[in-house]
DNA sequence: CCGTATCCTAAAGGATACTG
DNA sequence: CAGTATCCTTTAGGATACGG
């Protein structure tokens, strides 16, 4: 599967489970506000429309144990928990750019692509 | 969702849906095989060592519909089909290199922070 | 307030058989 | 050769209820 692969890609293999890991439905998103400020579960809850408390609470497991984002209990009265982005999720930050700005060069070519595909007729 | 969450990864949630179509669990190892010369499928099926063949079938559609791959029938006497990557799939090369980086960058803190999360104790 | 536990349904994934 | 169709098993996802 890898003898004569084009090394760019072929490192997608050996990178995939981690990138993998990064890429769950609303990971980019918690990121996205956590990014700007610490944030606390029912606050990033309300901020992401549409996510369940399940979702949530697996998708912030999933960032807090490959370092991407830090957990504080605060033990006040009722118990609060703040949200923050590590250095190491922080420095997600610019190779992510990279991919957000070839999606926007090629969106329009993508989306045409699939127009194209829809259209085209079946059986 | 999206008044003050930081600009970069704020794009990421206009991104994402596309992300996804391109983060399929076998679309990168393709692209990594066409990236290097057209294929028959399966051709691809034997490099993609594990891969079934529904599962093939599936994200070269995919990456068919979204402009990255062109797939052409050859009407010889066993029919043959060749895939091959377009010039929008070989435009992500250059922002996958990005990510892959930063993935052989910081594989250890991942890693690392992975075996901290798993060994803390549990309740 | 911040979760975990449970239950249920929906969707994904694999194996096998069959067609142009 | 290159798929599609079918069945079945496994997993993910959502709703609800409860605990620290």
């Amino acid at each position: 599967m890898s003898d004569s692969a084009d090394p760019v890609f072929a490192e997608a293999c050996a990178t995939r489970p981690i990138i993998d890991e990064i890429a769950n439905k609303w990971s980019i998103m918690i990121l996205s506000v956590l990014c700007t400020q610490p944030t606390r579960f029912n606050m990033l809850r309300r901020r992401l429309e549409g996510v369940t408390q399940k979702a949530l609470t697996q998708a912030l497991r999933r960032l807090e144990r490959n370092g991407l984002v830090s957990r504080q209990v605060i033990a006040s009265s009722p118990v609060a928990v703040e949200y923050s982005i590590t250095p190491l999720g922080h420095s997600l930050k610019d190779p992510m750019a990279a991919l957000y700005q070839w999606t926007r060069d090629h969106v329009a070519d993508v989306q045409a692509a699939q127009r194209n595909f829809d259209q085209r007729p079946g059986t």
